[in-house]
DNA sequence: CTAGGGTTAG
């Protein structure tokens, strides 16, 4: 006599059924938790010298932006291979570790196992800028030497770096594909979408031509290429004779229409898309955004959602970033209830995106506590929050904030002292800022750019000390552009010195002919300081060089609604009023005095 | 390795 059992694994089977599992897909996973929980399995196993496993490990913790545990793994193997080692050179890459991923290749070399195929596409995917050109073209003799330019991945992948070296890296690209004997769909697209990316629209546009077939992306790049010269009739023409058009295309004329400021056309086309992803309705939903159009914005930001579309992180910083620009406060808001519920908020760049918004918008409070509770914070964020209280003229603040940042071991970087050095000015710290300048190339190694030294020209010219920044503008290794004679013009004006005011528009203009903003302020110093003929002067000047430009207004979001000013404004409806509170102000603030 | 949206400054 039998009992009946029920047929049944024993549990441990289908344990390890799914652990084995686990590891399948470990590489790919992104949940640390659960790393960490097959991680201990895996050490309970002994697994953890097994070379596979362990570079599934090291990918897994890098996607986790884990380098410490990575390298962790890493070190745990004896002799590790080079599939190994390319792993751990592609984590660090991923992490944008481009020092580490090179000391890791040549830690590779000298411990006498050779690179591969695999290892100089990961090594130039860490190459860019146009300081890395050098660098790129070591590895591309290194690749003809030891015949790697037999995987069309590697002379393809050398194609795209020589190109993100700008337009520096146009030659090496060039004769690399020109000598090229095998070369596939992406050879010629990557060629075709590079020449784009450095501006050469003509050059692209002839071995476009010349590609003997091409694919739907040759169609889409050269079509960018269109769109990105700011061209929307040419794109329009290639566009109808495209022989497919796919979601991409679509996208991309979306984008040129709202770059251009046509954004009936925009939503004309986005409305006759067949298709669309997440990614036109993030486009038409920025455009509205960044030209402030709330209204419209919201509108379809609801209908996206009512479509049932999952926001990712590209759609949320975008749409961001327009809200910082704009100021649209009200949809900032709606997009950080989404992160909230869609769970992207341990993502950095997103927390990023929302703390740079609200500090735009004004909201610095919202802006701290996100910037507070960030498990991960990056240079990027301290350098946004620094920006925002600057700009808020909570100097002290902004400059305790930077030296917070210094304890907590974060390398502050060319904007950090942007946001530090208009901390100073806004206090009126001149000497201060000026020590933070020199620190920055003393204890950083920072090279000051242009940028920098308009913040300092403006440092010392609001405090008054227009001749040092005269001083500065000459002496300055970089050619002065008009926004650095323009910064030292508001100077002038600020401290009534119609004298150097003169002399600055005469080297303004030489730079920036077609800016009656200008003239305007040469005449107000002029008048101000009681020269009325050099105030007439300014005015007959401007007329005569035959000028209009409109003037820079300010804006305010009102229950989603954006309202515009200029200086000595009527326009709006409710301008009475609005200069009846104006006039009320001014008198509560006089008796303040 | 190639196509559309994408955080900080000016």
């Amino acid at each position: 006599m039998s009992i009946a059992v029920p047929v049944r694994a024993p549990r441990w089977v289908s344990r390890r059924r799914i652990f084995e599992q686990h590891l399948a897909d470990l590489h790919k996973c992104k949940n640390l938790v659960h790393i960490k929980q097959v991680f201990a399995q895996i050490l309970k196993s002994d697994l953890h010298s097994d070379l596979q496993v362990a570079a599934k490990l090291v990918s897994a913790f890098s996607l986790c932006h884990q380098m410490g545990l990575a390298i962790k793994v890493f070190d745990l193997i004896e002799e590790p291979n080079t599939h190994l080692y390319n792993t751990l050179i592609g984590a660090h890459v991923r992490n944008s570790q481009a020092s580490q991923a090179f000391a890791t290749f040549l830690r590779m070399q000298s411990s006498g196992l050779p690179a591969d195929n695999f290892t100089y596409p990961f090594l130039l995917k860490a190459c860019s800028g146009k300081s890395c050109l050098p660098l790129v073209q070591t590895i591309h003799s290194q690749v003809e030497k030891f015949g790697f330019r037999a995987d069309i991945f590697v002379p393809n992948s050398l194609i795209d770096t020589y190109y993100r070296c700008g337009p520096l890296g146009v030659f090496g690209a060039r004769k690399l594909f020109s000598m090229m004997v095998v070369r596939d769909t992406v050879s010629w697209n990557t060629m075709i979408s590079g020449l784009v990316k450095v501006g050469e629209l003509n050059e692209a546009r002839r071995l476009f031509d010349e590609m003997p077939v091409k694919d739907a992306i040759s169609w889409n790049t050269i079509l960018d290429g269109h769109v990105k010269a700011g061209d929307m009739n040419a794109a329009f023409e290639l566009f109808e004779k495209m022989p497919e058009r796919n979601v991409v295309s679509w996208s991309t004329m979306v984008s040129g229409y709202c770059k251009v400021g046509e954004l009936d056309m925009a939503r004309m086309m986005f409305d006759n898309m067949p298709v669309k992803s997440v990614v036109p309705w993030t486009i038409m939903i920025s455009g509205y955004a960044q030209k402030g159009l709330a209204k419209e914005a919201i509108m379809l930001y609801d209908q996206m959602e009512e479509a049932g579309l999952i926001i990712d992180h590209g759609t949320v910083i975008s749409i961001l970033a327009a809200c910082a620009e704009s100021g649209l406060l009200g949809l900032g808001m709606k997009v950080h209830t989404s992160v909230q519920r869609t769970g992207l908020t341990c993502n950095t760049l997103v927390l990023n995106a929302l703390i740079d918004m609200y500090a735009k918008c004004g909201s610095l409070d919202k802006a701290l506590s996100i910037f507070g509770g960030m498990p991960e914070k990056d240079v990027v964020s301290w350098n946004i929050m620094i920006q925002g209280l600057a700009v808020h003229r909570h100097a002290e603040k902004a400059l305790e904030l930077y030296d917070r940042m210094k304890q907590e071991k974060f390398e502050p970087d060319g904007v950090t002292f942007i946001g530090v050095l208009c901390a100073c000015t806004h206090a009126g710290f001149i000497d201060q800022g000026l020590d933070h300048f020199l620190e920055m190339g003393r204890d950083f190694g920072i090279v000051p750019q242009i940028e920098h030294y308009g913040c300092v020209v403006d440092l010392l010219g609001r405090g008054g000390r227009l001749k040092e920044a005269f001083g500065l503008i000459q002496s300055m290794p970089v050619e002065p552009n008009a926004v650095i004679w323009g910064t030292l013009l508001g100077a002038c004006r600020v401290h009534n010195d119609s004298e150097m005011a003169a002399e600055v528009l005469d080297r303004l203009v030489k730079l920036e002919k077609s800016d009656s903003g200008n003239f305007s302020t040469l005449s107000n110093i002029s008048s101000a300081a009681g020269d009325w003929d050099g105030a007439a002067s300014a005015r007959f000047q401007m007329r005569s060089s035959g000028i209009k430009k409109p003037p820079g207004a300010s804006s305010i979001d009102v229950d989603d609604e954006i309202h515009e000013f200029t200086a000595f404004d009527t326009s709006h409806t409710e301008s009475d009023g609005i200069y009846q509170v104006v006039a009320t102000l001014r008198m509560d603030l006089e008796e303040v005095r």
